[in-house]
DNA sequence: ACGCTACATCAGCAGTTACTGATATCAAAG
DNA sequence: CTTTGATATCAGTAACTGCTGATGTAGCGT
């Protein structure tokens, strides 16, 4: 009955966790969050700041918006962008651990070919 | 002369960052990944970890590979593959400068509508 | 030499994604 | 109320990316 469990590839949410790092991982996107870290803008900033076309940056920007990664307050014909406090802080630890244990154990060698 | 000076949109080596981030982006690639931070593996260790198929794994090897992040070792039959040291450490110091200075700094709105 | 096993490469398809022109919304200005 | 400026949405296209069957190569056992 169950041979339709959809192909679960990933244990322990390393499917969300690759699917913060492909928000980080288009330039121009990058720059966005990069620029964000740094102040809030508005979308007319973003366009100025990356040369980028206007529906560009609104495109870009709806993918961080329900990703969760920046909140949007409007005010008035602006809306301001923020990221989201803490949004990277699992994905940073997780890289860590990667970085760390990599360094520890990365001499290890189980037995091959069974 | 110089029109034909690719669009560079992203300054300081975000575009590099961004394309180690698309390694890190793919479910699978990501699981590999994770699995080599802990202990060498060669290609049969990782297909049958994964499920994967073989050509499936050794085309994210070769991408792995080909972008410095793995290191592979011939012996035998088998190869085996280990991350290569370090390689995340710079992804990891700016990814860290992005959160840490958006904890400082998200209440700053520089002047809009030019 | 033969076959088997581990692995890499190639080529094609399918699904995804980034970009952009056209269009819609909506608030402030006049 | 009309215009303008800021932004969002939509639809189409072009480019990219992951997957896989077919095929090639190279050790190792027999």
């Amino acid at each position: 009955m169950s041979p339709s469990v959809s192909i679960e590839v990933s244990p322990a949410g390393l499917t969300s966790l690759a699917a913060q790092f492909a928000l980080l991982a288009d330039p121009l996107r990058l720059r966005i969050v990069d620029s964000l870290s740094r102040e809030q803008l508005c979308t007319c900033h973003l366009i100025e700041l990356t040369g980028a076309k206007q529906t560009t940056i609104s495109h870009h920007l709806r993918l961080l918006r329900e990703a969760g990664v920046v909140l949007s307050e409007a005010e008035g014909r602006f809306t301001w962008y923020r990221l989201t406090p803490g949004v990277f802080t699992e994905s940073l630890r997780r890289l860590q651990g990667i970085a760390l244990d990599s360094a520890s154990t990365a001499r290890l060698r189980p037995a091959c070919a069974s």
